[in-house]
DNA sequence: GGGTGTACTGTACCAAAGAACAGTACAGAA
DNA sequence: TTCTGTACTGTTCTTTGGTACAGTACACCC
């Protein structure tokens, strides 16, 4: 669909305040009188041209027949939404299609730092940091971390080997990484990563990332 | 305001949800037609009645003029959003206009129960609730609760006597009731409500009402 | 019993508004 | 160079749609 030209964007703008202020959409005239045309077919030809470009259409024989297009397409669009992310198919980034579990109507915005992914937390690593079995995090997603900043880290499950997210406290010194659970309780260790290896022998690679920081929580039941 | 008879009702129906549809009011014939009148004098006298109770606004000489007002827009826009409500001003319902500090862009129907209302959460007495001081609580709107619910109780700040929002965890006995805050801290201590003297002695009424069973909460900080 | 509000029918007028046709000018692509 | 698209002016025609006026019928209230 190709784009619309500064005078069609224009109008098309003009359409949108006029619904905003007004209620309804503004005749040929209206559209005329705005931008100093004196004849109203000038309008006419643009809405046409708007209206091929696919951004609105025009009702026929309707006064005021105009109905914006794109609007819609921007209610649906997750402008407002974060998709939760569940498990991470090999070699995709994390938002990729697949891994996208379902789309959860949350602005983004309302998260400090803004969120750009949903995670579902499963277990109680991270009792102490007030974030429970069940909740769904938001996650800003970013490469690297402050030391103790909460992060999301992506890395093979133990047992299953598949890429999984897991909340951690994130400690880094010189090349010595350490991934610390929430929970005093004996079961939950910290996770020890050691950098070194990395520059000489790949082979020893730590399958580890940062996905991004922990931006909040939402917790959907009473 | 004084209210809509049922037909009105349905005409200002009809105009949302053609509002929705075409994304334009409709005319006086597109109403008549609709509801099967042979003139559109019958719309135009619906119309006016309408305009007259103040839910609408018509534009003279304007096709399409029908402007929804204030309260019935946001009725179309706020459908997945939620009211922040602060502090209750004397003799509001809860979720009035005035007490709505502002929209958050979160779907209602994530909680379970729906959420009808937010409130953020000031101090720490629901600290071992993992509900902490900062937090935005979702409200699902009901005038009981279950033994053990945390409710959203709103009843007079006792320094200030205005009337605010507090959550507990609500107990019933009898006519005995207890709000109970979630933190061992001495400072925190139990509320009991005693519902016998309403009966007698209506001077003695602790001023006091569920506004809502808690249904989750979001933290929008990381 | 009269007044007021609701809920319509029926007719009529005319301004508002869409739509078509005929132009002009310019810019960029084929 | 011609073609296509953008960006207008100017005019005309016809339908759409708002509005006024004159009624009818019924329900409710004082």
């Amino acid at each position: 669909m190709s784009d619309l030209t500064q005078r069609q964007t224009e109008i098309l703008d003009f359409i949108r305040s006029q619904l905003r202020e007004t209620g309804f959409p503004p005749t040929r005239e209206d559209i005329a009188r705005q931008f100093g045309f004196s004849s109203k077919t000038g309008a006419q030809d643009h809405l046409m041209a708007i209206a091929r470009k696919g951004f609105i259409e025009l009702v026929p024989g309707n006064a005021r027949g105009i109905r914006l297009l794109k609007e819609e397409e921007a209610l649906l669009s997750h402008q407002f939404e974060l998709p939760l992310i569940g498990s991470i198919a090999a070699g995709t980034p994390i938002t990729a299609e697949t891994n996208v579990d379902t789309w959860l109507r949350i602005d983004p915005e309302l998260f400090h730092p803004r969120a750009d992914f949903l995670h579902r937390v499963a277990g109680h690593s991270m009792k102490e940091a007030n974030i429970l079995d069940g909740d769904i995090v938001g996650i800003h997603a970013q490469d690297d971390a402050d030391n103790g900043q909460i992060v999301a880290a992506v890395m093979p499950h133990p047992k299953t080997g598949e890429d999984e997210i897991t909340l951690k406290r994130y400690f880094r010194r010189g090349k010595k990484i350490t991934l610390k659970p929430e929970n005093s309780a004996p079961t939950y260790k910290p996770l020890e990563i050691d950098l070194a290896p990395l520059d000489g022998d790949s082979q020893e690679q730590t399958p580890f990332r940062i996905a991004g920081v922990y931006a909040g929580l939402i917790r959907v039941r009473g």
